[in-house]
DNA sequence: TTTATGATGTTATACTGTAACGATAGATCG
DNA sequence: CGATCTATCGTTACAGTATAACATCATAAA
C-alpha cells in the first residue's frame, strides 16, 4: 500500500484495507474517547460519525450526511446534523475541509493537531499530513511578520498515487 | 510600519499607508496586467475590483460587494458579482479566502504564486504571505506521500502585530 | 455591415448554515 | 424516590452563499 494510502486509510475494493473494520474501529476510538472525557456520543452523534466514516475517507456534505441520516431518523433536520458536527468537531473526531463545506474523519483523534489535507482531485479521497515541518514553516514565516498563528487551514489539492497511475 | 503591515499594505489611517493611493494603484496595475493580456476589465469588473480594495486589507463577501454595488448598479444581482469574482480570480487580481467565503486583492498579481494569508481575527486583515519554504515544505510532505501537489490553501488565523498589541 | 463571441440582464432555484424557542431525557442532589 | 437542573433534541423559520439557464446587448473580427 503507499504511504498515502495508508495515510488516508483508504478504501475502494481490495489494496488491503478493510473499510468495514476501519470505521468500526474509528467508532470504537470515538467511544472510548468520549467515555473518558465524560462527553455524550449519543446515539444520533454516533449515526452521524459513522455515516462520516461510511463516507470512505471523502469528505462529505452536511447535507448529503442529512439525506443519508432521514433513512433512519424521519425527523432530522439542518440543525439535527449541524449540531451532532459541532460536537464531533469540538471533540476532534471530525474535521471540517473548507475550500469543499465538507466533513471528513479525523485520522488520529487522540493527538492534538492542526488539520493539514492532502485532497485528490480525482477519488475525493482526503489525507492527514499533520506534518510538524509544515507546520514550523507557517510559524517561522508568521513570526518574522510579527503575527501570532492560531488556527489553520492547509487543503492541498492535487493527485493521490493512484489516481496519478490511472492517468498515464 | 510592521513587517505585517507592509505586507498587507494596511491601510486604516496613519502609520504610513495612503489607502486610496494604494487602491488607485491596484486598479492602474489591473488595467495594465488586462490590456497585456487582451482580457477586458469592464466597467463592471472594475468597479467590483476597486469595491474588494476599498475594503481596506480585509475580505469581502459577494453579497456586501452587491450591496456596495447597487449604488451605482441598480441591475446588479448575484450572477452579476459573481461573474465579475470569477474574472478576477481567473486574471489573479483576486484571491479567494475559502475560510470566510470573501474576497480579498491580491497584493502582487504579477507574480504567478499561491495564496498564503495571515488573517487577523481582531482586525480582520488578510496579509499574502507567498513564501516559498512553506510550499517547499509542503511540497515535500505530499511528495513522500506519492501525492502530486496542485493547487492549495493556506489559510492562518490568529492576532496580526498591532492587534497584539492593543490586547495587552 | 454582418457575424461571431463574450459580457451582461433576468429569473429562478440550489446549496450551506443559523436563530430562536419549545419539548424531552439524563444527570444530580436533597 | 422525586424534584430540579441542564444538555440534547425537535421544530419552524430564515439568513447567507452560489449557480443554472436562457435572453439580450455590446464589442471585435471578418
Amino acid at each position: 500500500m503507499s504511504k498515502f494510502r495508508e495515510t488516508a486509510m483508504k478504501s475502494l475494493s481490495g489494496d488491503g484495507h478493510d473499510h468495514v473494520r476501519c470505521v468500526a474501529e474509528a467508532l470504537q476510538r470515538a467511544e472510548a474517547i468520549c467515555a473518558a472525557r465524560g462527553a455524550r456520543l449519543t446515539k444520533l452523534r454516533r449515526h452521524v460519525l459513522q455515516l462520516i466514516w461510511e463516507s470512505g475517507h471523502a469528505p462529505i456534505g452536511a447535507y448529503e450526511l442529512l439525506r443519508r441520516l432521514d433513512k433512519e431518523h424521519a425527523s432530522a433536520v439542518p440543525p439535527t446534523v449541524y449540531r451532532a458536527l459541532d460536537f464531533l468537531i469540538e471533540q476532534g473526531l471530525v474535521h471540517r475541509i473548507e475550500s469543499l463545506n465538507a466533513f471528513v474523519g479525523c485520522a488520529s483523534p487522540q493527538e492534538e493537531h492542526v488539520g493539514q489535507f492532502l485532497i485528490c482531485q480525482s477519488c475525493g479521497t482526503a489525507a492527514e499530513m499533520n506534518d510538524a515541518r509544515i507546520d514550523r514553516a507557517i510559524e517561522k514565516v508568521a513570526a518574522e511578520l510579527g503575527f501570532a498563528a492560531d488556527s489553520r487551514v492547509i487543503e492541498v489539492r492535487g493527485l493521490c498515487p493512484a489516481c496519478r497511475g490511472a492517468e498515464a
